[in-house]
DNA sequence: GCCGTTTTCGGCCCGACTGTTTTCAGTCG
């Protein structure tokens, strides 16, 4: 049985539907359902593996009951509670909960109507026939508009592909002179590993004048909504974009609040309602009269809560209000910290390769990683095919490539340049090369690139393993899980994370785009156990070095500070711990 | 149905926009 976040968004929201059509439950049983639909929906974690993790409780707003709904879910394929609920219900109400402006009242007096199918709505829509029963033709209007978004979209960009497409957002934002500040919002900001919408925050004194220039953004195919401070378009990349312009007295408000999370939001204003104040994207409010207490920056705001700013990366309603209370937030690492990159596939020759081989030069590799300014790199690419070629074949062509890499290293002033691999972790737990070919790297990288959805005690247990190996340095990508594609191995975590502190063996944190891996709350769960980790692109090609910023958000998420990572160490400590001489 | 720095009972974030409306309901973020 599999189901992905949005699946079971879907489900819970259908439930949360049917109470209202039905009118069973009260308001805050159907808006618990809401926000437990929303809180999976943007959980970074597959709410599946979390199942399989038994880690449901880490969701926000997800309590006893609909953990104990979801297990059922999981286990049966059902929910005899939901089955009841949505009995009677025409299925064409959930269909057209998915239209973007359709809620339940809508669905059921369109469903009331006599519409069987979506296909059939969208004629009755065209022909007029909906209307001349009696149907709003403005609200007709909008949903045709909304099928149109929903045949763009359908399902969440990765981070670093929204994140490229909000770049340019915010160069064409930047360059109108009313525009003051400008900032990307809500799962954007956050740095989820999958976004929705892309939301722009603008800080100016003439709102309309901001609000009128996005609306004639290049690429732009229909304006959706359009307010005095606010604007909803749709570009030719089937991306919906939301502009949302603030009073500079006031921005930092306004930055606060649409930069969510949702759950962050509910708890804060939870907690700032205990001690007498209301806050909105305007400010704070004493709840007793009527004044507003401007913020002008994030921290003035959360300052006046006696609270410190959580890292927009925290704000996900999992310890981050408490720790602020209590000016306890760990100083998170920075994308500045990072002092180079020990996971690079090159095009360096290869006649049999396991794996996809990088398409640049191992220089011009070094050349970009000087650019940016690192102290060492690592080139690490996967060794030819263990089935394919002999063991002898191996040792000889790693003999020959780090001879290359030494020379590189020698002739190579600015940088430093390591020697490694990323080798398989076979089947039975054993390496894809031979012990003397390891014996000549600077370090090596270990991952399971076969069988990801094994068992758990045998997908636990070719990782001991491997962490159990003197040769083994690094586990990549640890999980294995491809966002949108594949979910993550089932493993016995707090073993491998109990085995990596004590051997001393890292647990990568891979920024591939559709990776991100280990993930945030793997990640946060392992710091608990002393486990140390490197951040790596596990770029294929030179530009995508440029995504360690992308990891790095993912550790940022994860809780984690700078001594934890060793590759933001100097040289001194970073070869100490590698045991490499030079 | 969720949740806890007065609470395991009794509250529950806050506001904008739209449409069809003279005070509000529905939807969204």
């Amino acid at each position: 049985m599999e189901f992905s976040n949005q699946q079971l968004a879907k489900i819970l929201k259908n439930v949360a539907a049917a109470y209202t059509i039905k009118g069973v439950g009260n308001i805050f049983q159907i808006r618990a359902y809401e926000n437990a639909s929303s809180s999976i929906e943007h959980s970074t974690a597959e709410v599946e593996d979390l199942w399989q993790e038994g880690k449901l409780s880490q969701i926000p707003a997800l309590g006893a009951k609909l953990q104990e709904y979801l297990n059922e879910l999981f286990t049966t394929g059902k929910v005899k509670h939901f089955e009841k609920v949505e009995e009677g219900i025409p299925q064409i109400i959930f269909e057209l909960l998915d239209i973007p402006g359709v809620g339940p009242k809508t669905a059921q007096s369109i469903a009331s109507l006599g519409v069987k199918n979506l296909g059939e709505l969208r004629k009755q829509i065209k022909t007029g026939e909906l209307v001349d029963k009696g149907f709003s033709a403005k609200i007709a209007q909008k949903i045709m508009f909304g099928f149109h978004s929903l045949d763009q979209r359908d399902h969440r960009m990765l981070l670093p592909y929204a994140a490229a497409q909000a770049d340019k957002i915010l160069e064409y934002l930047k360059k109108n002179s009313a525009v003051i500040q400008v900032y990307p919002l809500g799962s954007l900001r956050r740095m989820v590993a999958t976004i929705g919408d892309l939301d722009f925050a603008v800080s100016s004194n003439s709102s309309q004048e901001v609000v009128d220039y996005f609306c004639r953004i290049p690429g732009i195919v229909r304006v959706l909504d359009q307010g005095k401070n606010k604007a909803t378009v749709v570009l030719k990349s089937g991306i919906q974009a939301d502009l949302l312009v603030g009073q500079p007295d006031s921005f930092g408000a306004l930055l606060q609040h649409f930069t969510g999370s949702k759950s962050h939001n509910i708890h804060l204003r939870t907690y700032a309602q205990q001690k007498g104040y209301s806050v909105s994207e305007y400010g704070i409010k004493k709840s007793q009269n009527n004044g507003i207490i401007r913020c002008e920056t994030e921290e003035e705001l959360y300052s006046l809560l006696g609270m410190q700013t959580p890292p927009p990366e925290t704000r996900e309603d999992t310890g981050e209000i408490e720790a602020a209370v209590e000016h306890k937030l760990p100083n998170l690492v920075k994308l500045e910290d990072i002092k180079g990159d020990l996971h690079l596939h090159s095009s360096y020759p290869i006649s049999n390769p396991s794996h996809g081989p990088g398409v640049d030069p191992v220089e011009v590799m070094v050349k970009k990683a000087i650019s940016l300014g690192y102290s060492y790199v690592g080139i690490s690419d996967h060794p030819p095919g263990f089935t394919s070629v002999s063991k002898e074949q191996i040792t000889k062509w790693t003999e020959k490539r780090t001879k290359f890499i030494h020379s590189l290293h020698l002739r190579t002033k600015s940088i430093r340049v390591l020697n490694g691999l990323e080798i398989d972790i076979l089947g039975d737990g054993s390496l894809s090369v031979p012990e003397e070919a390891l014996a000549m790297l600077d370090y090596c990288i270990a991952g399971i690139h076969s069988g990801h959805h094994s068992l758990k005690e045998k997908i636990t247990n070719r990782l001991i393993k491997a962490l159990e190996s003197p040769y083994v340095d690094i586990i990549s990508h640890p999980s294995n899980r491809l966002i949108n594609e594949r979910e993550s191995s089932v493993i016995d975590w707090e073993t491998i994370f109990k085995l990596a502190a004590k051997n001393k063996k890292l647990l990568e944190i891979n920024a591939y785009p559709n990776r991100l891996d280990l993930r945030d709350d793997l990640i946060r769960q392992a710091l608990k156990f002393g486990v140390k980790f490197i951040i790596n692109t596990d770029a294929h090609q030179v530009s995508q070095m440029d995504n360690m910023r992308f990891g790095v958000a993912v550790a940022r998420r994860g809780w984690v500070t700078k001594k934890d990572i060793v590759n933001t160490w100097d040289w001194t400590s970073f070869t100490d711990w590698f045991n490499i001489k030079m």
